[in-house]
DNA sequence: GAACAACCTCAAGTACCCTTGAAGTCAACC
DNA sequence: GGTTGACTTCAAGGGTACTTGAGGTTGTTC
């Protein structure tokens, strides 16, 4: 029988929800400290489930791999550097909101349409124009 | 000088932001239509800026590429399919934006927290327990 | 002592959406 | 007739986050 406190990378993925894979891979980039090993084999104390609970956590947010990679360092040596990192991506985070929104409108007024063919649409030609033209501004503004 | 009703690869893309080896590609995996070819080059009738407009309008909102061309598709042979799969993506887009904002104040929560180190604020640890649960019951609920 | 589950490493593959580079063609201009 | 610019094809590369497969070891169980 197993030591009870200590997790092998199988139970740890069970309690998790991150394959086995997946938490070598964080592993091997740098995203969780080399553990532990037990005749070759990774053994993680209780705490590591909080770890890997909160890199979760923070790719659902939508932080890539490598931010988390900052943000665990930041961690505890600097509390500022971790606010600022998640002040901006909160920024991102309603960027994302209201573009999704913006985007849900679009699609609603599609659906409502009567034509039978979008791109004969008044109504999907014009989120099409202002598509464009976005584009076109964001080309103006940064050449 | 050249045709003015009609565009040529470069000229298209300008009109519309992609750039032009997007252009090839979206050809290249059925998305455009080939198009009338000048000594090998492609022409472009104008309706074709309306045409890419809606290819990119719909990649803005979320669709891949794969659906834009089923979308395409049922455009004009079958407004029911098309009303249908822009509903699915409206479902989609209500969860993004349900999960967006829960990310939101998610962050905004663990920003506000005092503690320095986040692994050990209550509330972190909190927002990490009901992601880790959530994660267990998609397990149960489809195993 | 053989099977079995779970672990190991390392290289390569996957999915999506393109971009980049090499090598060449074509029309227009000087 | 040589350069320029925009076009052509085709194969390969790139970023992100993993997964998969091959080939091998360890520990437990029958």
């Amino acid at each position: 029988m197993a030591d009870e406190t200590t997790l092998t990378i199988g139970q740890l993925a069970r309690r998790t929800g991150a394959a086995p894979s997946a938490l070598r891979y964080y592993e091997e980039i740098g995203l969780l400290a080399p553990t532990v090993r037990v005749s070759g084999q990774r053994r993680y104390g209780p705490g590591a489930v909080g770890v890997v609970g909160t890199v979760l956590f923070l790719a659902d947010v939508g932080f890539t791999l490598a931010e988390i990679g900052q943000l665990m360092e930041a961690r505890s040596t600097s509390p500022r550097t971790w606010r600022d990192l998640a002040r901006r991506k909160l920024a991102e985070l309603d960027e994302r909101i209201a573009e999704a929104q913006a985007a849900r409108v679009a699609v609603e007024h599609a659906i409502a349409c009567p034509h039978d063919d979008i791109i004969t649409c008044p109504n999907f030609q014009d989120v099409v124009r202002r598509r464009l033209d976005g584009e076109l501004l964001q080309e103006i503004r940064s050449p």
